[in-house]
DNA sequence: TAGATTGTTAATCGATTAACAATC
DNA sequence: TAGATTGTTAATCGATTAACAATC
């Protein structure tokens, strides 16, 4: 196997694209080509053929693709052909929020424990789950062979979680505290900004109006 | 003004670096150099300054920043140094989390209205605002002078109430909900995608691990 | 003056787009 | 065969990094 540098937004269209198969094979179509992915989802046609030449030939020149089998395709390449086990620290509204987000189970993510450190919320049970005190984190991730933690603690707490998470052996954390936290580099960090993201837009509305 | 094109991620980063600063403000820090700040946000010297280069002279050589000056001036070019006004449409666990979500308010985000088109939830008083049905937004959004809004509704019902904001003259709209949204090319348009960003998580455990 | 750090230019690196031969 | 669409290469575009003169 070619170890070809994959850019990380060739990764994340991919994500686009394959929810925008799902939608289409659940409309019973069968074949598609780059030009109808790249309409659907708001890209280039070129994009979307680069794209999956990084990982193989999937279509049929003069026809297009399966729907089926490039969405399977794309599955496999994302690591989503089986589950994966999620962690949630800090169960506020935006841990709540994440505990019943469809799109999560939809696409093969499995919860499998959730950790507070606010002993009012230690113990009440989310969708079968129970809320267990942060203390326990090394002890409860490896033996619910947890992979994945999505952090939502207040800033001032992320960096203390992600240090029992490192403990605890998990391999990726998806951080939403608006802080940089510190890993060891073999931990797959991705951070969510929601201020960033707002802050974007303004900069792009202050452009125009200014 | 010279209209130079800046990079996005510039932007982004930017938008880092003055939530940086503010801390180190905090500190009682007068002066930072761009290695510190690059050391404290996880960016190379030059890239810190290569961003602020875009848009002024902001450090003095041999010295380097001014703390509170620079912060100032980051949330200027930011377009925070006045408020926005934003509107929540939908009030589920992810609407909820945003409306209590304390870094828009700490930024000078400042919601004026929630929409929801579930009856059982219109009505409701959340942080002092009243939920009220989305076929209000036409009517409503241009009355509090809301530029931005936020959509947390399902995906089927992501477009609909987009073209609603869009009727109602909205400025700029943060996405939410997992689906590509069609709205005029004047209107400024980001999305955020929970599953994408696990998704890349799981490309990258995906490869370590083959 | 000597040391430090900026602002900026040039070099490098990486990603996107355009074009087209291959081929169904 | 003629028309369509892929896979891939080359050209373009854009962003990051390295280096250093300017200057405090």
């Amino acid at each position: 196997m070619k170890t070809l540098k994959i850019p990380e937004a060739t990764i994340m269209r991919l994500s686009v694209y394959s929810r925008y198969l799902s939608e289409i094979d659940r409309k019973g179509i069968i074949t598609i080509s780059s030009g109808d992915i790249a309409e659907g989802v708001g890209v280039s046609p070129a994009q979307v053929r680069k794209d999956l030449a990084y990982f193989g030939e999937f279509g049929i020149r003069g026809v297009g693709y399966n729907v089926k089998d490039l969405h399977r395709h794309i599955l496999k390449i994302l690591g989503l052909s089986e589950g994966w086990n999620l962690a949630l620290i800090g169960i506020g509204n935006l841990g709540l929020a994440l505990s019943t987000y469809r799109g999560f189970k939809d696409r093969g993510f499995n919860i499998t424990c959730i950790f507070d450190n606010n002993p009012e919320k230690v113990g009440m049970v989310i969708n079968g789950i129970e809320v267990l005190h942060t203390d326990k984190i090394e002890e409860i991730i490896p033996q619910r062979k947890t992979q994945i933690a999505a952090i939502t603690v207040p800033a001032d707490a992320a960096q203390d979680v992600a240090d029992k998470l490192v403990k605890a052996g998990i391999k990726a954390i998806l951080n939403f505290a608006p802080v940089v936290l510190n890993v060891p580099p073999e931990i797959e960090l991705r951070n969510v900004d929601l201020a960033v993201n707002l802050e974007v837009l303004t900069f792009n509305l202050g452009g125009r109006m200014a």
